[in-house]
DNA sequence: CAAAAAATGTACTGAACAGTAAATAAATAT
DNA sequence: ATATTTATTTACTGTTCAGTACATTTTTTG
C-alpha cells in the first residue's frame, strides 16, 4: 500500500518505521459520524473501527482508549463542522444578517439530507456525558464560553458602530443566542423538519436583537 | 413479608396470586433516578434493580423489558417532577409572574443539592434516544408540545385579558419558552451554578414576554 | 544488508450485560 | 384441603463489548 516516504513535519527528517495507511484527520471525521449519530455509548469499536477504515490495535496507538478517542472527536468537531455557524456569523457585516446567518448555517448542520444523525454532537451527544466523563464536560464549557465571548464581542462592536443601541446587553444576548442554538439542535434532533426550524429563525433572531 | 389482602381497585374483588411486595410508583421513581443519572446505555439492570429494590424477574413482570420501562419512566416523570413547572406556572395569577415561576421552579430541579442528577430527564438523557429508539422521540415530541399548546392558550387568554398586547406571537412566544427550559437543561447539566442560572432568568422572562 | 522502530492484521481474553429458566412462596378460588 | 394463580429467589445463558498479545509487514538507521 503506502510506497509514501514518512516525512516528520517538525524538523524535515524522516520517520523511523512503516508508515501510517490512513488519514488522521479523515479518521476523525469518521470517528465523528459515529459518535453523533450513535452517542457514545452505543458507538461499539467495530462501529468506529470499520467507519475509519483501521483496525483495533491502529485506532489504540493512534488515540488512545475509546474515551480519549470520543474526546478527539469532540475537539475535532468544535472547530471544524461545529464552528461553521460562527464563521457565517463573521462573515455577515449586518448585525441581524449575521445573527440570521449563524442560525441558518448550524441549522443546515442539524438537519443534514440523508439517513445521517440529525442535530448537535456537542447538545446531543457530549452535553449528556457532563457528569459522567469529567473532561467532557469541560470541553462542552469552554467551547460554549469561547463562542459567548465571541458573540459578545461582536455586539459590543456593532454598539460601538451604533447598529445596536448604547445600553444593549451584549453578554447576555450572547448567552441567549448560544441558547437559541442548542434549542434549535433539540428540535432537530427530536423530528423537527427543516422547513420547520427555518421557519422559526427570525423569531429566535428577534428575541436575541430586540 | 406481604400480610396485606389484595385489592382489584377497579371493582373491589381480591386478585388471585401472591401480591406484589414493592410499591410500582416508588419503583418507578426509583428508576428515574437512576436513568436521570446515568443515562438509558449506562443505567445496567444491576443498577435499576439495586435502586428499585426488586429482582430482575419481577422487572420484567411489571415493566416488561429495559426499553419499555424507560418509556415508562419517561412518562412517569413527564407526569410527576418534569410538571411542577407548568403547575407553578399555572397558580401565578400574573403572566409575568407565571412565566418567572415556571423557569424558577424548574430551575430548582435542574440543580438539585446533593450528588443527584442534574439537568432533566426529558432533554438530556431521552432527546438524544431519539433517533435510536422511536418510541422516545415520538413521546418527547407529544410530551413538549403538549407544553406548547398549553402555554399557549394562556397567553392567549391573558391577550384577552389585555394583559400581552393584541398582536403578541402566543405560539412563537410558548416555542421560546419552552427552548428556554431546554437552554437552562443543558446548561445546568453541564455545570452551570443554580445561582448564575437564576440570575439569567429575568432575562429569559424577557425575551418570551418582550 | 542487518537491526531497530513503528504500524498493521488476526485472534483472543475477561468482564459486563440483558434477558430467562426453574424452583419456591404466598395469596385466592372451589 | 387442594388446585390455581401470581410473585419472588437464585442461578444461569449466550452475547456483546473494550482492550490486548503476538506475529507480520514496512519503513529508516547504521
Amino acid at each position: 500500500m503506502g510506497k509514501d516516504v514518512n516525512i516528520n513535519v517538525s524538523n524535515g527528517t524522516k520517520k523511523r518505521g512503516r508508515p501510517r495507511a490512513f488519514d488522521g484527520e479523515a479518521a476523525l471525521n469518521a470517528a465523528v459520524e459515529v459518535f453523533w449519530a450513535k452517542g457514545f455509548e452505543r458507538a461499539s469499536l467495530d462501529d468506529l473501527t470499520q467507519a475509519m477504515g483501521i483496525n483495533r490495535p491502529s485506532l489504540y496507538a493512534a488515540f488512545g482508549d475509546k474515551k480519549a478517542l470520543f474526546v478527539r472527536a469532540l475537539g475535532h468537531y468544535g472547530l471544524g463542522l461545529g464552528s461553521k455557524g460562527i464563521k457565517a456569523f463573521d462573515e455577515e457585516p449586518d448585525i441581524n444578517a449575521a445573527v440570521t446567518a449563524f442560525l441558518t448555517v448550524s441549522l443546515q448542520l442539524q438537519t443534514r439530507d440523508g439517513d445521517c444523525a440529525k442535530g448537535c454532537l456537542i447538545s446531543n451527544c457530549a452535553a449528556p456525558l457532563s457528569g459522567i466523563l469529567p473532561t467532557v464536560g469541560d470541553m462542552v464549557s469552554a467551547i460554549e464560553s469561547s463562542t459567548t465571548q465571541h458573540l459578545t464581542q461582536r455586539f459590543e462592536q456593532e454598539k460601538a458602530g451604533c447598529a445596536l443601541s448604547k445600553d444593549f446587553p451584549s453578554a447576555e444576548r450572547a448567552v441567549l443566542l448560544s441558547d437559541m442554538l442548542h434549542a434549535q439542535a433539540h428540535r432537530a434532533r427530536t423530528g423537527a423538519s427543516r422547513s420547520a426550524l427555518k421557519a422559526q429563525i427570525p423569531m429566535r433572531v428577534d428575541a436575541v436583537l430586540r
